[in-house]
DNA sequence: AGCACGCCGACT
DNA sequence: GTCGGCGTGCTC
């Protein structure tokens, strides 16, 4: 018997089948199983994807497998599917879709069983009352064996805390004890009460959208609900009857709303039968619920992007909280759509999709109003909480009326009404450290990274000059490099600047801070939400990464300090972005009792996306964008295909790129129709770490939209060079 | 990805 | 004369 194996090795170079010899005694071998086998000098790991009588090497050549890796195929059957249909669609390696599927510390055995003492009674102790057997005079010893008996069993650690260890070393070397070695899974979150939370009852809008999506059959459903509308309760509701009807299901959120109270409402649901998957779990934790999936124990999944590819057979359901969040879109290394991979999955289990959020991506909504998603709509928030009052603050005025400042007047008269009310603000600029750039007032020097093409940003905390690409720092400059002139000009405003001059105007207020930089180490963004939310800080500023938090009800004041930043990107997302920015913030502000406000400065007050987020219009809003979008040729009209080179030399990008480009030219002028626009050109971020960058940038439309997009995979794949890097985006979130 | 093979510069 | 530089090619 031969096995085809895919090596683990993620280099295009060796992304191909290779055929082992099954030895004897590893019949059971199955495609899915990881093996251990022989390549070049090495063993290395790879993956059974298939068996075959024979191959077509000669004989000589095959191998024999070392062992197996598992005792079970690690990749179910629907997994490998999904790995065919990622690597055609995304013109990924195998090896690297297969990757995916596995929790990264299984690879290279990094993560062993966790094996605790697990102690029970001798057979000769059980049911006896341990004054039978112990001196009077040794409590300690009786108490454990109470409870040991009472309970059948208990592990040693556990006893080692509640009772003397030394009382329990005694009774094992009795033989009273009797202690073995178990394997325990590594629970996160044990501590949270689990199981049985009561059922919250749906409103009529709820249980019509619940009972929709529960309909039957594989459906995509894109639920549609304002900001405090109940979507999670649908989803709980959805997900439970799914796992009464002995189906799994999977919900997934942004990676930064994945909070303890997040947490705290699945297990108080579903108990042991949800698995958390979340990278600030602890690698043996991460292993051992992805073991729980795989094994059944546990039949729902939440977690952030990865969790799609959670190892659980018969779907009942999939769930895409907050679909219009960027996180859902791999910008690296494997690129892939979670949206698709879930509608693979979903279609091949037979089940509904559903799609949840305030501010549907542009994308999604037109899907919904073409009739490929089921539109369901919670068009009210639960407790009739009034929306927000949006107030508008034209910053052109502001400084012609003579304050230059970060803070509109009307912002700080907001301020100072919410911070006398003993309530609570927060403070948004999408922007993170201090100055968005560094410049001489006497030459126009600006300070750039030596490596990559983009001005330095400074950070006042450390007092240097950082590399937003490649985190290179730099010494603050004390004179211009160029000129000498001591006067440098700070740039635009960025977290640390605002949180600065906050500190300033309420010095005896706790103000904390969360962008990137503040929250580096794991669980650090969830500890800034629970401060806030304990009320150890009364403003919490922050970039748009605060916008999804959790709800924090003393919150009436919501102050988004520059909103025209996303919508001066130059990608075509930008309203988007910038509309769905300023809803989402605007969702934290007020409560049941008080009508929250929010302040937003902007430069362009009469900005389409404006007018529409001030009175929550998003219908309007959609309309008014996809004609733009038709208009101007872009998605969801055409699909943006960009091929980019990377390399240390020039001389060798070209090689490879105009050949590409010459090629995909010829290629288009057959067809003229399809193709929108076609350019080759540099990155407009000419170089990142030191490597310089060029693109062949496409819009493309029409029936043959996906045959160009493979014939644009072909093409990359056609010349490669060493030392020169080549992908492929579909439709990028950001064109630098 | 690694590791070996292979053909050109500065060392005991 | 040899050690070693990393360009090129192969791995069932």
């Amino acid at each position: 018997m031969i096995a085809e194996v895919i090596v683990d090795i993620t280099n295009g170079e060796v992304d191909r089948i290779f055929d082992y010899l099954v030895p004897s005694g590893m019949e059971f071998l199955k495609p899915g199983y990881r093996v251990l086998v022989p390549f070049g000098k090495r063993d290395i790991e790879g993956y059974v994807i298939g068996l075959k009588e024979r191959s077509e090497l000669d004989a000589g050549k095959i191998k024999p497998i070392v062992k197996a890796l598992d005792e079970t195929p690690v990749i179910l059957p629907e997994m490998m599917r999904l790995s065919d249909f990622m690597r055609a669609k995304y013109n990924l390696r195998r090896a690297d879709t297969l990757r995916l599927f596995l929790p990264s510390e299984m690879r290279k055995n990094r993560v062993k069983e966790l094996k605790q003492y697990y102690v029970t009674l001798a057979p000769d102790y059980i049911g006896k009352d341990p004054a039978q057997y112990l001196k009077k005079t040794a409590q300690s010893q009786y108490d454990a064996a109470v409870y040991v008996r009472d309970s059948g069993g208990a592990y040693l650690n556990e006893l080692n805390r509640n009772f003397s260890a030394a009382a329990v070393r005694q009774l094992r070397a009795k033989n009273i004890f009797l202690a073995e070695e178990t394997a325990v899974l590594r629970t996160p979150y044990k501590h949270l009460p689990g199981g049985g939370a009561r059922e919250v009852a749906l409103t009529a809008a709820q249980s019509f959208a619940a009972e929709t999506v529960k309909g039957g059959g594989f459906k995509t459903f894109l639920l549609h609900g304002v900001t405090g509308s109940g979507k999670t309760e649908v989803y709980l509701n959805c997900i439970s009857e799914t796992l009464e009807k002995g189906k799994t299901a999977i919900m997934l959120v942004p990676e930064i709303s994945l909070t303890p109270q997040m947490f705290r409402a699945f297990r108080a649901r579903f108990g042991e039968g949800a698995a958390i998957l979340h990278s600030g779990l602890s690698a043996g934790e991460r292993f051992d619920e992805w073991r729980r999936l795989l094994t059944g124990r546990a039949r729902a999944a939440i977690g952030a992007r990865s969790a799609i590819f959670a190892p659980l057979q018969n779907l009942g359901v999939v769930v895409i909280d907050e679909e219009h969040d960027s996180s859902y879109i791999s910008e690296n290394n494997p690129r892939y759509f979670t949206h698709e991979v879930a509608a693979f999955r979903a279609k091949e289990n037979n089940c509904p999709l559903v799609l949840g959020s305030a501010t549907p991506s542009v994308a999604s909504y037109y899907r919904a109003k073409t009739g490929e998603y089921a539109l369901l709509r919670l068009p009210e928030r639960i407790n009739k909480k009034p929306m927000p009052e949006m107030l508008c603050v034209d910053m052109r005025k502001e400084m012609r009326a003579g304050n230059p400042g970060i803070f509109s007047g009307a912002f700080l008269r907001e301020l100072d009404a919410c911070m006398n009310g003993g309530r609570q603000a927060m403070v948004f600029i999408n922007r993170r450290g201090h100055s968005s750039f560094v410049m001489c007032r006497a030459c126009g020097y600006t300070a750039k990274c030596a490596a990559c093409d983009v001005s330095l940003v400074y950070h006042s905390e450390d007092e240097i000059l950082k590399c937003h690409y490649c985190d290179a720092t730099y010494h603050m400059l004390s004179a211009c490099p160029e000129c000498g002139s001591p006067h440098i000009r700070l740039g635009n405003v960025g977290t640390q600047r605002a949180e600065t001059e906050l500190r300033k105007l309420y010095p005896g207020v706790g103000i904390l801070r969360m962008d990137n930089d503040t929250t580096r180490t794991k669980d650090a963004h969830l500890e800034i939400l629970e401060r806030f939310s304990r009320g150890e800080a009364r403003i919490l500023v922050g970039t748009q990464m605060i916008a999804k938090g959790h709800d924090f009800p003393a919150v009436t004041l919501v102050g988004i300090l520059d909103a025209d930043l996303s919508l001066h990107f130059t990608d075509y997302k930008a309203a988007e972005r910038t509309f769905q920015l300023v809803t989402q913030s605007a969702g934290r502000a007020g409560r049941q009792d008080y009508a929250g406000r929010v302040v937003l400065q902007t430069y362009a007050p009469h900005h389409y996306v404006y007018t529409y987020a001030r009175n929550n219009n998003y219908g309007d809003f959609f309309k008014k964008e996809l004609n733009i979008r038709e208009t101007t040729g872009f998605p969801p009209f055409t699909t943006i295909v960009r091929a980019v080179y990377s390399g240390s030399d020039e001389g060798e990008i070209g090689k490879c790129f105009s050949p590409a480009l010459a090629e995909i030219e010829a290629f288009a002028r057959e067809r003229k129709d399809a193709f929108l626009f076609l350019r080759g050109m540099r990155c407009p971020v000419k170089m990142i770490k030191g490597d310089f960058r060029f693109q062949i940038l496409m819009r493309v439309r029409g029936a043959e939209t996906e045959q160009i997009i493979q014939n644009v995979y072909a093409v990359t794949g056609r010349y490669k060079s060493r030392g020169v890097a080549a992908f492929v985006e579909l439709n990028p979130p950001n064109l630098h």
